[in-house]
DNA sequence: GTCCTCCACTTCTATATAGAAGTGGTTGAC
DNA sequence: GTCAACCACTTCTATATAGAAGTGGAGGAC
């Protein structure tokens, strides 16, 4: 099931694109892993039928995207990036040892559902699976969250033991269903949460939580997963990085 | 007054980026200005004496970087960030007419003083500068800011009529200072506003406000301007892309 | 005036080539 | 065994050249 087939090549497009276009399709297949070497631009440039100049500027493009890195005189070699720390950071443990915790996720539910309208816009489809997860930090309930995933692309997730998705999902994402998350819009805001929510947090009576809505991304720019996560909004702290 | 002389150009840098170097530097210096077209690849290959392929790789650096966008068959351009307007698009107006009304900003307060030592380390020095600021909408308090500027830099600004500045200061900061905003880091968090910032806001008592801190940085990384947002954080809402 | 064609100019694509710089393993001297 | 030299291999820099693709203005047909 190579998903070189799904790919019709725009003729269109200059020789490097559809070239990057070819390299991405081998990666989501999975051909090569992490901390392992791609072919070289000489093997690359034979194989392709195009210069090393061409291939060259393809693997630039894929570099910028985040999807590989290359070092001089090693290799070209996937790069996995790393999203989760960012969502994490988010939540600052107020005193002490931070860096010996490790945070736990636990799956709450799991089901196929018709998403909201506004999700479903975002989602290009209604046909969802919902995912609600509570993430905790020494026993403490630092962050719930509410995932939704289109069906055609999740197939399948609702099901799937626990064990095997583990902490990290847009990993899990790429390793099981070939979605590569590229990059994601959060919007942070503040509220009073709804009892249930405040319940699962251990908030005291009137308490707020910070709320952050997140729409993540594929590299085609189609959306791939909406979420909604809260936290206590007194230990929240939310870093960013413009320009 | 070149910021070219302040440059040493370190010859073990490859070619494109010394050239990059001496492009910002003119850059900073305000030789152009925006919608205002750099000089062609050729015309800077021959005045600068490298091919045309490294003038290339220079100017790209530079568009990867944000300062420059290129149009095809058009020229090169440079690119004002446009920083203040996600600043203001955190708070969202409340109800009806967004679109039509028009930020205000008014100066409170300007003065000589010492930095806190928190602030002081960030900027490399306790020589400082700072300026409160009211950002209102429809004559409604949205924004209130203390902005810390170093004095080597910015000497003179509390001086500066009112009028002069405009709304907008990272652009004033450039056409007034030479210097120029290249990036920056929010940190957004939750916090019981002191009473009299509630009081400049016109909050209800017990009313939480959202805290944006700000670190701006110039192309060099230095840090330029350290300022704290403060707004109600019942119509907060942040924008920000990740990846 | 309005539209069309053409032209000078821009950036962009694609190729070829030569050597520098860095990496990691093998080989050989001691 | 240890160290250094070497080597095959990688990516990176720099140059040159040819033509494609897009822009914006000038000048002519009507």
């Amino acid at each position: 099931m190579s998903s070189l087939d799904r790919l019709e090549e725009d003729s269109r497009l200059p020789a490097y694109l559809r070239l990057r276009d070819r390299i991405a399709a081998r990666i989501a297949a999975g051909e090569w892993s992490t901390e392992d070497a791609l072919p070289s631009e000489n093997a690359l440039a034979r194989d392709s039928g195009f210069s090393v100049g061409t291939v060259r500027k393809a693997l630039q493009q894929l570099v910028s995207e985040g999807l590989l890195e290359r070092r001089q005189g090693a290799g070209t070699f996937l790069r996995k990036p790393a999203f989760e720390p960012t969502l994490f950071r988010f939540f600052a443990l107020q005193g002490e040892d931070r860096a010996q915790s490790i945070p736990v996720s636990r799956l709450i539910a799991r089901s196929v559902q018709n998403a909201p309208a506004e999700i479903a816009a975002v989602l290009g489809s209604g046909d969802c699976i919902r995912i609600d997860r509570l993430r905790l930090l020494q026993d403490t309930p630092i962050l719930t969250e509410e995932i939704w995933l289109p069906r055609a692309l999740f197939d399948g997730i609702e099901m799937v033991a626990e064990a095997e998705i583990g902490p990290l999902l847009y990993p899990y994402y790429l390793e099981r269903f070939g979605v590569f998350v590229a990059r994601a819009e959060d919007e942070v805001s503040f509220a009073k949460p709804p009892a249930a929510i405040s319940k699962r947090l251990r908030l005291a009576a009137g308490e707020f939580v910070a709320v952050i809505e997140r729409t993540a991304f594929a590299l085609d720019g189609s959306a791939i997963e909406w979420r909604r996560a809260m936290g206590p909004a007194r230990s929240f702290r939310y870093r960013s990085r413009i320009g």
